[in-house]
RNA sequence: GGAGGGGUACCCAAGUGGCCAAAGGGAGCAGACUGUAAAUCUGCCGGCUCUACGCCUUCGUUGGUUCGAAUCCAACCCCCUCCA
């Protein structure tokens, strides 16, 4: 069966589909030559990637690179999954957290169960392996690490950028931070790789598996990068996308566990220029059909909020199914285009009048706990962000009897209140 | 080890005895305008309530001076720069 797949595209045509939108490749010629071998002889290429086992909560940045891997796997290549257990003890060296707390086997294993929820919504599991790279670098021991480490120069290793600039500024660079891009690349010699793929800041790291495999005689891997995926609150300054990375920490991430009523919801609150952006490196149209799909919006022929659908709602689709990203996308019509609010289909809340008559609404809402405090409710009622049953509320002294209410706190919070 | 600079609210940053819950900016939240987009404008932005110029908790930590301290003094902790 991988054999059919093998041959389901020509060389040429395989190239073409697996380097769209790379930011490095090294080098083309032996990736040619490689897809052409694999073609001939009917033997899949081996492609790996390399996962940080502490940070399991994929995001649509990661399926950048997941999407790359499932390319490959469409041609019928194998693709090697490495969680990178052993090299999380020394943390990709970024300067920033010189050492992280290094984590236990179980929770790499639980780390990696959490991975494998995930990553199968982009990846074909029959042709993934999913490998750790604590087997191989286990075995190495001192003297391993030692022979390992002779084969690098310290000149050579400062050539990484972040390294150079720590130096220069005389920043410390712990040893064991140079550990890390030799065993990253160690990672490489022990599985033949043919391709290694990973996103820019990987660059020095995929490299330096490249010249470790040549010492060793082995055919060195091709290395392919993509680019960083901007966040959700990334804009457009001076014709360029700018913002920090997509990351749970900046909280400007669609998760790729996410309900699709989240994954559709958010992604219609980018800006339009993201959008582009978003198209571009994510989407599963062709740069062509691209290009006539920004002209329409361009020429007024569609307006810009329907492109933007299609794009999350093609998301939605991509890590659920048509019908529950449909779904999503109605949902989100009717409650922020149309302003109807299911009252049926809002959360209910039970809330004591205490023996009173009648409740301000300002405590109501704290009860609720749509508000933190009733000072906070208050405050929003001033400004116009309450509304009960539809209607505004803005005195702060305002009082509810018994009986059932649909409460909103501005756009995104509401519930069924009920008084008794 | 020596010399100097600094630690203020979610972040940046003013403030150097009372008018300081603490300027300004950013982020965030709410409203207007829209397409829950951006831009723009308005309001809120330590917390609480009986919304009063009320109460409680904040200006690295702990003590002290004072009617009164983010501001003065002492000790301690942490960060940065230069020298060694």
């Amino acid at each position: 069966m991988a054999e059919n797949l093998l041959r389901r595209a020509t060389p040429e045509e395989q190239f073409e589909e697996v380097t769209r939108g790379t930011v490095d490749l090294h080098v083309p010629e032996e990736l040619k030559k490689k897809l052409e071998r694999s073609y001939e002889k009917g033997q899949p290429l081996i492609i790996k990637a390399g996962f940080d086992p502490s940070r399991p909560d994929l995001h649509l940045g990661h399926s950048l690179l997941l999407t790359r891997m499932r390319r490959f796997q469409e041609f019928g290549h194998q693709v090697v999954f490495l969680i990178g257990d052993f090299t999380a003890l020394i943390g990709d060296p970024t300067g920033k957290n010189a050492t992280r707390p290094a984590l236990t086997r179980d929770e790499v294993k639980a780390n990696a169960v959490t991975y494998q929820q995930q990553v199968f919504k982009v990846l074909d599991e029959a042709r993934t392996q999913v490998r750790f790279n604590s087997e191989w670098l286990d075995k190495l021991g001192t003297e391993g690490m030692i022979r390992l480490a002779a084969r690098y120069s310290v000149q050579r290793m400062l050539e990484r950028d972040d390294f150079k600039k720590r130096f220069r500024d005389n920043r410390s660079i712990a040893i064991h931070e140079f550990l890390y891009p030799l065993l990253q690349g160690y990672d490489s010699v022990a599985l033949k790789a043919d391709v290694e793929l990973g996103a820019t800041d990987q660059l020095f790291n995929l490299l330096v598996g490249r010249q470790l495999m040549k010492e060793e005689g082995l055919e060195p891997q091709v290395i392919m990068t993509g680019p960083i995926l901007e966040g959700l609150d990334a804009k457009l300054v001076d014709g360029k996308i700018v913002g920090e990375k997509m990351s749970k920490s900046l909280d400007n991430y669609v998760g790729i566990s996410e309900p699709p009523e989240q994954i559709y919801g958010k992604l219609m609150s980018i800006t339009d220029d993201l959008m582009w952006r978003y198209y571009e490196l994510l989407s599963s149209r062709t740069l062509k059909e691209l290009a006539e799909l920004k002209e329409k919006v361009a020429k007024g022929e569609l307006h810009p909020k329907k492109a933007k659908s299609a794009f999350a709602l093609e998301m939605a689709t991509r890590f659920h199914d048509e019908e529950s990203a449909r779904k999503a996308m109605e949902g989100w019509e009717e409650r922020y285009s149309k302003k109807n609010i299911v009252a049926e289909e809002q959360p209910l809340v039970e809330v004591s009048l205490g023996g009173e008559p009648k409740l301000l609404v300002t405590k109501a809402l704290a009860e609720t706990k749509l508000v933190a405090s009733a000072t906070e409710g208050r405050k929003l009622m001033v400004q116009g962000g309450v509304k009960v049953n539809g209607e505004k509320v803005t005195d702060p002294k305002a009082e509810l009897g018994a009986g059932e209410y649909l409460v909103q706190v501005g756009k995104h919070k509401s519930a069924r209140l009920k008084l008794a």
